[in-house]
DNA sequence: GTCTATATCCGGATAGAC
DNA sequence: GTCTATCCGGATATAGAC
């Protein structure tokens, strides 16, 4: 059969798609737990299912695999920097933020930890997108906050250091599952958990502001 | 010469301590920037300025070594585990606390990092202390932070998600420094930064709990 | 106590059979 | 497109000279 041909349902695209897949969420797995260097092609392989070369064929080096699987992080990094405007309300846009925020670090704890992970090392493969993409937001959010606080809409606070502490302490819970799982005596996280951290960090947050919590009671 | 003689002023003691002194520094630099697994023993040996075969004669093997370097580490952090009583003022604890976390972030970034590595990672040598002093420091901190809920001298919030805040939100400086110092456009931090945050963290935190910040004004 | 030289093993990458 | 067998560089650890 040649290669390329697409006369089959379950033609090679599927086995490609199906395959590129599992290595990608074995490869992050395996990176975050070892780093770039300790991780081996074979423990990728193992986790996928598939032979070493396999991982050879799909992605030619061990970097370029990396940067795959980085680019995806990436890319959900980038869905979640909400898009706030000058005329919304404080309250419900930090609201939103956080919330946003707490949803990746419970849905995709892994991402954020290898995300971390890159940052703790010095970001070698992260520096563009600090850079440009996160560089310009923070940039422009920043101008907003200010904006609200000269119209008295929110307390006078640095709008810099407020995006870091929401950024900080929301993927606190996904970083250091371990530690905080180890210390409250759990195995896993539950649904109420999630609930209960929204809660605090918005009441506790939007309080430091000098703002109401609109949706409390 | 014997060995264990200190007839010597600079006796083999100083040397050894001193080795070991830069090993362990080295080390520390090492691992954080490629964990465990992808450190070698040759780039310490590089670091410290040491042909590689003293640092099995000074650790044996690769993991004793890494095991005094954590070591080091977790003291450091026990240090930092303030001790509270009911009595006390609560606004002045919890500043306190928040400069104390802040000042073991600025003044020791790669050892926090380096800690935060190992959570990340599953703390698979680290449980033992997360289970054991951590959870009752935690514990105990908690139940005096719930005393003062209800001796109306702080709002009622959370206290453990409020002890993970001050974690997070300090701990973030250190360990995210690349990111923060890239979006910031700086090449490192200086006195300025370390007091900005250390206000903007006591006020905001402070003003959440419903209390009012000693120091300000 | 210090360091060179080396034994032994393991990981990334590829050649080539199927 | 898939997988086995293999090359080669590099890592840990140690033996043994100084």
């Amino acid at each position: 059969m040649k290669a390329g041909s697409s006369a089959e349902l379950t033609g090679k695209g599927e086995i490609r798609r199906k395959n590129v897949e599992a290595i990608l969420c074995a490869a992050e797995k395996e990176f975050v737990k070892h780093g770039f260097k300790g991780t081996t092609m074979q423990a990728i392989a193992d986790q996928a299912g598939l032979p070493k070369a396999n991982l050879h064929y799909y992605f030619k080096n061990k970097h370029r695999l990396y940067n795959a699987v980085l680019e995806n992080i990436v890319n959900l990094w980038k869905l979640a920097l909400a898009d706030i405007k000058v005329d919304d309300d404080p309250a419900e846009v930090l609201g939103d933020f956080i919330r946003k925020k707490i949803d990746l670090a419970f849905s995709r704890p892994i991402a954020s930890k290898l995300f971390a992970l890159e940052i703790i090392q010095g970001a070698p493969h992260l520096e563009d997108h600090l850079r440009t993409d996160l560089r310009r937001w923070v940039k422009e959010k920043a101008g907003i906050i200010t904006c609200w606080a000269e119209q008295g809409k929110i307390k006078s606070v640095d709008p810099v250091h407020l995006i870091f502490l929401i950024w900080s302490s929301t993927q606190h819970y996904a970083d250091f599952d371990a530690q905080i799982l180890t210390i409250t005596n759990k195995r896993e996280f539950e649904q109420e958990d999630r609930t209960q951290v929204t809660e605090f960090l918005t009441e506790l947050i939007l309080t430091g502001c000098g703002l109401k919590n609109p949706r409390k009671q």
